[in-house]
DNA sequence: CAGGATCCGGTAGGATACTG
DNA sequence: CAGTATCCTACCGGATCCTG
């Protein structure tokens, strides 16, 4: 059904939308911010995080560790002690990021209640369940 | 700094990470982005949606514009004409949320490069693939 | 034109056990 | 302490067909 034809008007949204695809695609993850707001205020360790995060699997903590330093977001120093010990720190980067996710975080702060009564006022109205 | 910061409370993580949790609940699908920015410039119609983003599925489009709407972000507007018609325009919080999207776009493809190179090191250094 | 219903695969993410 | 490996499930998202 879709002719070989490319739509001019996509390229707009696509050259918008790619960056910002790209950084949900980093941060996205249901526990890459939780990470780096934990992380912001300084170096912490492996089992602080698990901790604080609090929900969190080793697994996926390992996995958006990764990730994120991947993305050159985290820096991971390995202190080569008997017992293994690792700290993880935001990149200036990331703390540029993290100041952005403020006024995320501040937007869904202001508007949380809106949201709920909308949330509210769709399944009265709109959504009348079977 | 590294002293006071031990007990890095959860309370604090939760109580911050929360409300980004949902506005990342109601944003982060891959698609809502797109279309909030494809909204933003004025009231638009479904088939406007769907071929600005091209690469959604009617499916996708017609679920998150439900989300979306759901949450107060859009408003959505029916015309009883004969062939129907549908407007979908951002709520002024949404538009709020947009500025602020602004500004993690800004982020992303300030240090788009960035993050390219720092994925390449990575790979480089410790990601020996097989 | 706008969207609902259904099937179906890929993957994000959780639980658990093992290790250097 | 800081991971790794494996299994398993839920849900996201695509394709297709049907409707008002």
């Amino acid at each position: 059904m879709s002719q070989s034809h490319t739509d001019v008007s996509a390229e707009v949204i696509e050259a918008e939308a790619c960056p910002v695809a790209e950084v949900l695609d980093h941060v996205a993850g249901k526990w890459s911010i939780g990470i780096i707001v934990a992380a912001a205020h300084g170096p912490v360790r492996f089992t602080e995080l698990e901790r604080a995060i609090n929900g969190i699997s080793r697994r996926m903590l390992t996995l958006t560790l990764r990730k994120l330093e991947r993305d050159g977001l985290l820096q991971r120093t390995v202190y080569p002690t008997v017992p293994p010990k690792v700290e993880y720190e935001l990149t200036d980067m990331a703390r540029e990021l993290h100041s952005t996710l403020a006024s995320l975080t501040d937007w869904a702060e202001r508007h949380r209640h809106a949201i709920a009564a909308a949330r509210a006022a769709y399944d009265a109205t709109a959504g009348q369940p079977v």
